[in-house]
DNA sequence: CGACGGGTTGACTGGATTCAAGCCACGTGG
DNA sequence: CCACGTGGCTTGAATCCAGTCAACCCGTCG
């Protein structure tokens, strides 16, 4: 299976964890960053920087063990389960400064698979070793529990939305957190892409391909996107009005 | 306002924290069982056993400074939101055991509102001490951030089947799920008591108040279930067969 | 008593799914 | 080079599930 060993081979591929994170986009959000000398150089021992993974490449399978978690250095990755009926649900994507495996805390197992969407860079944090410098570390610790009850603040805030909204909403919100994250990064472009094909944001999303292809045709008749090319939007209406208000098409 | 003074009240009623948690129905869920001796008697100290509280009264609000979270000893809560148009959404339910609150670790305030929904015994941890104790007890730091971990776990499962299935299977997982608990508690009984009005199970199942009428009168007549009355339930077939595939009517 | 809020029931509507066909870019092999 | 197949995506028509709006029931409380 062409497909195994590449997985293969992107699993054994590791990096010397000394290159001083040379790849890295999120330097300012990673766990790391501004801690005391020497609990930050038992931080970096302790991280391996592995890749490249390409687009399809799994970093983790569903019910492998679980050891450690990872951290988004560059590119993009999903996460999905396999449900029972075999289908396969998008449950997040993950972006560089993006801290990826939470769910597996507390379980002996991921619950997901973690698939590469381009060329992916990540850390690998070993979780036991990761709690001993916690233990160690007070800023270490209420740094990587905040990010857990931001993860969680998060997770309630998609829910809330996933709920109640009709499609259009759903996608307008996702394409205006993708471009307020580019905005954070300090491009000024309204152009978005899209690291995701349109089947796994339609199931991130809960849509059917089918809808979301109709939603986005729907959005560039009326004005909102323009579609450049098959996984790149360019925003010509500011979203945030749709989004404040509901759904008041006054 | 007479839900004003209520809930005042509840807030003021602190109960001497050292009456060995004689309320608690979840004892060896809690964060503080099987501790070693010292720290296991501070996390005594630290811990603020409050309650009663009765339906309706609120524990925390949205937009409250976080300093807290909680861990349900008896009775049952909701934590809400109120989206940008005034329609309140409640994003979770809290059990015996459960920690709530847990969702404005990592903001300055709560994202949402907690509420009671019956009777209501609960012990307020202080964060920060909290954190504190974490650092010199691997075993209760561990412990905490499996509990986040499990969290977002739960999060994810849920999010992952409130999206794409029909309302009769989320309402049987949501009842299903509740008998479990049940069992897990010792009860045997096929009894399913529903602690939150139908308004809330509804909002939290993205439902309206008419479609899960609908559903459960639908169940009834399938056999299902039997309404036994406003709140309580009787499960006539087990679930688990509707549930494990996924909507098979074969 | 009458007002009220929670809950149920009914008829209708609409948005998203389903099923089917077609399009397009791409790679493969003749 | 072109025929062919494939996979991702789009488009169209029919269907269906849940939402909406309205009426009604019922227990509670002033």
């Amino acid at each position: 299976m062409t497909n195994q060993e590449k997985n293969c081979r992107a699993r054994l591929h590791l990096v010397d964890s000394h290159r001083q994170c040379q790849h890295c986009q999120a330097e300012k959000l990673c766990l790391s960053f501004g801690l005391d000398q020497s609990i930050g150089a038992e931080m970096r021992d302790l991280i391996q920087e592995r890749g490249p993974f390409q687009a399809g490449d799994t970093i983790y399978r569903q019910s492998d063990p679980f050891r450690s978690i990872y951290s988004i250095q560059s590119g993009c990755v999903k996460a999905e389960t396999v449900t029972v009926d075999g289908r396969a649900s998008v449950v997040g994507f993950f972006h560089p400064g993006d801290l990826a495996g939470l769910d597996g805390i507390g379980s002996k197992t991921y619950p997901t698979d973690l698939i590469a969407l381009e060329t992916t860079w990540i850390c690998e944090i070993p979780y036991k070793e990761l709690l001993d410098l916690c233990g160690h570390s007070p800023k270490l610790q209420s740094r990587f529990i905040e990010r857990m009850g931001m993860t969680i603040q998060q997770h309630e805030q998609d829910w809330k939305v996933l709920r109640s909204d009709p499609a259009e909403i759903r996608v307008m919100r996702f394409l205006y957190q993708l471009h307020e994250r580019n905005r954070r990064n300090g491009s000024t472009s309204p152009r978005v892409k899209l690291p995701m094909a349109k089947q796994d944001l339609a199931s991130y999303l809960s849509l059917t391909p089918e809808s979301l292809s109709r939603v986005l045709t729907r959005m560039q008749t009326d004005g909102y996107i323009l579609k450049e090319s098959q996984r790149v939007l360019v925003l010509q209406k500011s979203l945030e009005d749709e989004l404040g208000l509901p759904v008041s098409r006054s």
